[in-house]
DNA sequence: TAGTGGTCTAGACCACGTG
DNA sequence: ACGTGGTCTAGACCACTAT
């Protein structure tokens, strides 16, 4: 479907052997920049869905009307940027959320011997609210704009760990009830991904010590006052629009969240 | 110096035209893969200094023998790592941790308005010991060979808030005195760049949050029992050698970890 | 003007996965 | 045997920096 999009290439003088003028444009973009742009552009449509095997090199090439290395140096950035994922002898596919690793992507807690548990889910609640003034600030929303707040508890090895406390736009999210979460096996991501095609490609957190609240405190299993990791966490999907906040406290007793500065 | 380390290249057979013959050798790898550890090798041995400009990628195909886009696709991989800087029409030049960002990227605090502050470091103490277990295991040594062990304070706009215990060692890092570290102005690890020749490539981290201790409490100036960031890093140099491991305790108010999922 | 990195092309061959 | 991504080459031209 979508017959020509294709050609939106050689904006900038520079062919092989000679296809001449163009100004020295003031703005420079790189043609693999332009094609990296169109196939987000599918990728945002849903022409190509999560799990999807895109096009092949050379077919994007003969489609864009550029040479094979350019789509190829286009591909590489988005798998880079975890966008797509390469397979050789396959092809290029859409990424999923539903990958092996694409778990620990997002949560970054290891047991304290480094091994990797896998965790349970409980949600709490799910409710609609109007959003407060902070959260719109966050998601970009205007203030009283509606939300959809969860709060669920995670069990690693039947210990309760995490607590979160998620905030999504509600016009975004409609039907998301907690019938519908606690249907769902597998990561909140990949529900989201599915059912409502938000993918979530980036995220910024911000990581503080804090003492347990009463509150807080009840609900993980410990002592008010109980020094826990407080993670606040904003995430992006295309075009850098804000769709998420989720505020944790994880019990770091046993676990430890994991970090790679490279 | 050192004339000729050149072609060590061309061990798999594709060449163009047709050099044929070579099995399809079990163990393949790929030619700028092969480029790109003796580029590597060459940054170890100190032939080119963190801030010394490398040769361009036209003379590094000439002394390879290989094409300049094989070049240019390990340079392109080590510089992604940030073992090399490229700076289009000047040439590529050695990482330094000196430069602006080298800063932020191994101590990621950032005030509650999301800015950068600077800090000063106040030297607590610099001794030599021998190794206790848990370090030698993490710097990949024999249980009581000698060690350097550091302790400082960071205070963030004259407010003390990050308490670090510094392993190194003993053998690498000779000569390092308080007098040492006293007069050297600027990050501990450009000082260990420029006089002992160790450049930290990678970090991994372990975060949890702890109650603080006494000593650590006063040291910081907060209560006993008061929610503070434990940071528990190690280092690693090339060859992904461990150099280091650096327990911090962190004051997270007003400040914050910034850590960014991509 | 000359040199460097950055982009683009076209074509060849290799390694991997599937018929 | 075929198609896909992965590697390698050679050559052209562009953008940036210095002289």
């Amino acid at each position: 479907m979508n017959a020509n999009q294709a050609s939106a290439a050689n904006m900038n003088g520079q062919s092989g052997e000679g296809t001449a003028a163009s100004a020295p444009s003031p703005t420079f973009s790189p043609l693999y920049q332009q094609i990296k742009g169109l196939i987000t552009q599918s990728l945002e449509s849903g022409e190509w869905k999560p799990g999807e095997i895109i096009p092949s090199e050379v077919e994007l090439a003969g489609r864009y009307k550029v040479s094979q290395g350019t789509v190829r140096k286009a591909i590489d950035e988005l798998a880079a940027e975890n966008l797509l994922v390469r397979r050789q002898g396959k092809g290029t596919f859409v990424a999923t959320h539903n990958e092996d690793r694409a778990q620990f992507r997002f949560l970054r807690l290891l047991a304290d011997d480094g091994a990797e548990h896998p965790h349970i889910s409980k949600l709490l609640e799910c409710r609609r609210l109007r959003a407060p003034a902070e959260i719109a600030r966050q998601l970009d929303l205007k203030p009283a704009d509606p939300v959809v707040q969860i709060k669920r508890l995670l069990q690693f090895d039947s210990v309760t760990t995490v607590l979160d406390e998620i905030w999504l736009p509600g016009a975004m999210f409609r039907g998301l009830t907690l019938e519908r979460l606690n249907e769902y096996k597998g990561p909140l991501y990949a529900l989201f991904e599915a059912e409502f095609g938000t993918r979530m490609i980036r995220a910024s957190e911000k990581i503080r010590a804090v003492a347990a609240e009463p509150a807080v405190a009840e609900l993980l299993g410990v002592a008010a006052g109980f020094p826990l990791l407080s993670v606040e966490r904003v995430s992006y999907t295309y075009g850098d629009r804000p769709v998420e906040v989720r505020r944790g406290w994880y019990v770091t007793t046993g676990y430890y969240y994991q970090n790679d500065l490279s």
